[in-house]
DNA sequence: TGTGATGTTGAATG
DNA sequence: GCATTCAACATCAC
């Protein structure tokens, strides 16, 4: 699930549920997501603490803390959060689990076990440490374009790198490029002025939209990704023929005869 | 039952 | 040093 939109709306979820409640105990199932401290210590250094905020860039969330660090959540390919009151709502892959002072549980689950949880003391060393780049929906029109300069990759592998801009995953990529017409193997370096705005300008637009319907993918427009990503098949109104390939090492759907290599 | 999966990383290569 | 590519990661669902 979770490529900004999806982790925009686990922000919205968290805001609404797990905030402003002191965490009486953790219980790890599997520690294995949990990548800077071992089991123990995350249970010991999160117990007493209460969040109070939240801050997403790019795929990363991070709940601020009443110490003023924070814990990243970053869901890979399967994480998902749950929050419950009875035990019988726990979900199947639950890897650990909050156990607040009200009686409610925030669990995370993980099946796939890609998710990364890191207990952070100093946000924005963490941030420039991984390169992380400015948020696809916050970045400037300019700096898109700074982005770009001196790119010889793919537009899909650009979009995808989340050094130059954080958020874009696989399914978004395709449709950003599908809907400017554009080849995903197209090189960066091969693509006007205009066509980069072209793409920026979709690129938020296709977010937003994706974020204003909480990124449930039965409420999106009906020629989107979702729908339109059966290879062999016609595209949306009936154009083209759906081709399925290999780019920047991720499976690709773009529509032959709409979509043009530069 | 083998294959592929909405993500990231580090090693290898140019 | 920089940009890019790609296999590896752990596991489940189809």
């Amino acid at each position: 699930m979770p490529e900004l939109p999806e982790v925009s709306t686990f922000q919205k979820y968290f805001d609404g549920t797990s905030l402003h409640q002191r965490i009486e105990s953790v219980e790890v199932q599997d520690a294995m997501i949990i990548r800077n401290v071992s089991g123990e210590e995350f249970i010991d250094r999160m117990t007493g603490r209460t969040f109070l905020s939240t801050y997403r860039r790019g795929k990363y969330l991070f709940a601020r803390m009443d110490n003023d660090e924070h814990l990243l959540l970053h869901f890979g390919m399967t994480g998902d959060l749950n929050y419950y009151s009875e035990p019988e709502e726990r979900t199947k892959y639950e890897r650990f689990v909050f156990h607040f002072d009200n009686g409610r549980h925030l669990g995370f689950d993980c099946p796939r076990k890609f998710a990364k949880i890191r207990y952070i003391e100093d946000l924005a060393g963490y941030i420039a440490d991984i390169k992380l780049g400015e948020d696809a929906l916050v970045i400037t029109d300019a700096d898109f374009l700074k982005q770009t300069e001196g790119k010889t990759a793919t537009i899909k592998g650009f979009l995808l790198n989340q050094s130059h801009l954080a958020g874009v995953g696989n399914l978004y990529a395709d449709e950003i490029c599908y809907q400017t017409g554009i080849h995903p193997a197209s090189r960066v370096n091969n693509l006007s002025e205009t066509q980069k705005l072209d793409i920026y300008g979709a690129m938020q637009r296709i977010l937003q939209e994706a974020i204003n319907r909480n990124a449930y993918y039965k409420d999106y427009p009906e020629n989107w990704f979702w729908e339109w990503r059966k290879e062999g098949e016609p595209g949306p109104n009936g154009e083209g023929i759906v081709q399925r390939t290999k780019i920047a090492g991720r499976t690709t759907y773009y529509i032959e005869g709409i979509q043009e290599l530069y």
